[in-house]
DNA sequence: ACCCAGGTGGCCC
DNA sequence: GGGCCACATGGG
């Protein structure tokens, strides 16, 4: 089924990030609520700005499914100021905490049951796409769900091993068809995915000595 | 001054 | 099913 010779690029790519960068520790995250807030805080937006916002969550004790339900939406909304679409994040949020609360705010109960029939489940919530979806799955509820995002894509692209199709779905059969189902394997994977994309590949385009190179080099236009 | 960062929903055709 | 646009801050 899963390929585990040479011609796996796939596996391939994991063992020299992994050889190179080691462990990545993710989901940068206290709690797996916090995790789960982090992935809708963090579309389409930096890092840093998301770390800013959370900790303005916690510093006002909005860091609950209850608070965030009780809060009113403009202060939230001034909350999370620092990680952007904080009008649109606020709701998304809200949300959130609404669908948790149909749990009783149990996150073992919210996670409970088939994998792929969750991930419907939360695509139905406002805010929660495939790829915040798939984040919350993997790094909140430990399922192997391979998270695809703009650096899976563009590195996928960049080695000439993406998909036919554009669909985030082509691209997580892509990585996921090539790699055993394990969720710390995909945890690991995706982290070191966006380590080479953002830390590596704009400060060290060439990567001249380096096992992944060609990885590497997946920024350059005209290389 | 521009460009982009760990996307998504709402339209439109 | 795909293409476009709004949503918005902060750092390079």
């Amino acid at each position: 089924m899963i390929p585990e010779n040479q011609n796996n690029r796939i596996a391939d790519i994991y063992r020299r990030l992994f050889a190179c960068f080691g462990p990545q520790h993710w989901w940068p995250g206290d709690t797996p609520f916090e995790v789960m807030v982090g992935a809708i805080l963090t579309q389409s937006a930096a890092w840093r700005n998301v770390e800013t916002a959370i900790a303005s969550l916690k510093q006002a004790g909005a860091l609950s499914p209850k608070a965030l339900r009780e809060i009113e939406l403009a202060r939230l909304g001034r909350l999370i100021h620092s990680s952007g679409y904080y009008n649109a994040k606020a709701k998304k949020l809200k949300a959130l905490a609404e669908w948790l609360g149909k749990y009783g705010d149990d996150l073992d109960k919210a996670f409970a049951g088939d994998p792929s029939e969750k991930r419907r489940e939360l695509l139905g919530i406002y805010g929660i796409g495939p790829e915040t979806a798939d984040s919350i799955l993997l790094y909140a509820a430990r399922k192997p769900l391979f998270v695809i995002d703009a650096y899976a894509r563009r590195i996928a692209e960049r080695i000439g091993i993406a998909p036919q199709s554009d669909s985030y779905e082509a691209y997580q059969r892509l990585f996921a068809s090539n790699l055993a189902p394990k969720a710390r394997l995909y945890n690991e994977y995706h982290a070191l995915l966006v380590k080479l994309g953002k830390d590596v590949c704009r400060k060290k385009p060439l990567c001249p000595e380096c096992c992944l190179r060609e990885v590497c080099a997946y920024g350059l236009e005209n290389s």
